[in-house]
DNA sequence: CGCCACTATGCAACTAGTTGCATAGTGGTC
DNA sequence: GACCACTATGCAACTAGTTGCATAGTGGCG
C-alpha cells in the first residue's frame, strides 16, 4: 500500500490534479513506482474520503475542469508515521528471468532477440537518466535535505540499469 | 501472468505437488518470482481445468496424500509459446525507494534504521547466493542448456543483491 | 494423554492493479 | 466542416495476489 503514500509525497512537494500526477509518475518518483491513470483517480477518491486530502475544483481555459488536490494536516500526520514504520525486503519480480530459467523449452533465439531488445531499452533509458542527472545536480556533493533524496532516488535508477544492462549481457554473452 | 509459466518450468524439470512447488519457489526461481501456496494451489487448479497439467493423487506414509501435477502436451506447447512472445520491460516497484524520497516528510533516523537493515538482509542473501554459486557450479564456463540458464539466473540474483547493497549504503553515506 | 509442530490442501473475503471504454470540451489542420 | 489530438475524469469488468482461517492426519515430547 505505497501508491497512497506516493501520492501524499507528491502533492506534499506542490498541489495537483491526477493526471499531472500520473505524468510526474512517469520521472522520477516513477522509477520505482509506477501507476496508471485510473489507479491514481481511484486511490485519491479514497484519500479524499478518508480525509487524507482536500480537492477543489479548478477551471481552466482551453481545457476542461480540473480537481486539484491539497495534503491536509491528517495526510501529513499519515505520511510522517508511514516513514516510521518498517519496510520489509520486497521480492522482485521479473518475467525476463522466467524466460531465461525457461530458454531450453522453447525458442532460444527468439528470447535472445527479445533480450537484446530489453538492453537496448535499458541502455536509452540510463542515458536518459545520466541525462538529468548531468543537467539537474552538476554538483551532487553540496546537496542536502529533500534535494539530496531526490538526487539518490535518481542514482537508484541510474544503478538499476546498470543492474540490468550487467546482468542481460551476460546472458547474451553466455549463449554467445 | 507469469506464475502458470513458473510452474510449467518447475514441473517440466520434476513433477510435484502444490506446497513442494511452493518449497521450491523458496529457493532458485523465487529469486526472481514468488508466489504464496495458497496462490500456487488456485494456479494449479485452473490450469488442471485448462488442460496443461494432469494430477494424480498420491498416498504417503506419515503425510496427508497429495496431488502430484505432470506437465501434459498441451502444457509444454503453451510454455513452448510463451517463451516466443515478447516480454517489455518490467517497472520495478520500491517502497523503501519511495521512503527514501519522502524522508524530510517524516522521522529519517528512523528510515535510516531501517535501512541499514534492509542492508544487513541483502548481504546475508548475498553470502547465500555466492555459497550455492560457489557449491553448485564450481565451473561456469563448462556448463550449457538447462544448467547454464540456472546459473545465470543465480547470477542475476547476485548481481541484483549488489545493487541493492550498492545504492542503500550509498543513501547512507550520503545522510552520515 | 494433551499439546505442539509439520505436511498437505483448500475456502472466503479482501485489496491492488489492469484493460477497455465513455464522455466532453478545445484547438489545430487539411 | 470533418477529423484528429490533447486534456481531463471516470465507470465497469476483470485478473492477480494477499490474509486469515479451516481441516485433517502423523509423529514427537514431557
Amino acid at each position: 500500500m505505497a501508491l497512497e503514500h506516493a501520492l501524499l509525497v507528491s502533492l506534499s512537494e506542490r498541489p495537483a490534479a491526477g493526471l499531472e500526477l500520473a505524468r510526474r509518475f512517469d520521472r522520477s518518483i516513477g522509477f520505482f513506482w509506477s501507476a496508471t491513470h485510473q489507479q491514481i483517480y481511484k486511490v485519491l477518491r479514497r484519500m479524499e474520503t478518508d480525509g487524507w486530502v482536500t480537492a477543489t475544483t479548478q477551471a481552466q481555459s482551453g481545457a476542461p475542469d480540473k480537481r486539484v488536490y491539497t495534503v491536509t494536516d491528517v495526510g501529513t500526520k499519515v505520511l510522517a508515521d508511514w516513514i516510521a514504520t518498517t519496510t520489509p525486503r520486497a521480492g522482485s519480480r521479473s518475467e525476463i528471468a522466467v524466460k531465461m530459467r525457461a530458454a531450453s523449452y522453447g525458442d532460444r533465439d527468439a528470447l535472445l532477440a527479445n533480450i537484446r531488445e530489453l538492453v537496448a531499452d535499458h541502455r536509452t533509458r540510463l542515458a536518459h537518466y545520466e541525462g538529468l542527472a548531468a543537467r539537474d545536480y552538476p554538483s551532487p556533493s553540496s546537496l542536502s535535505g529533500q534535494q539530496l533524496d531526490t538526487y539518490l532516488v535518481l542514482r537508484g535508477g541510474i544503478l538499476q540499469e546498470t543492474f540490468w544492462i550487467a546482468w542481460l549481457t551476460e546472458y547474451l554473452e553466455a549463449h554467445a
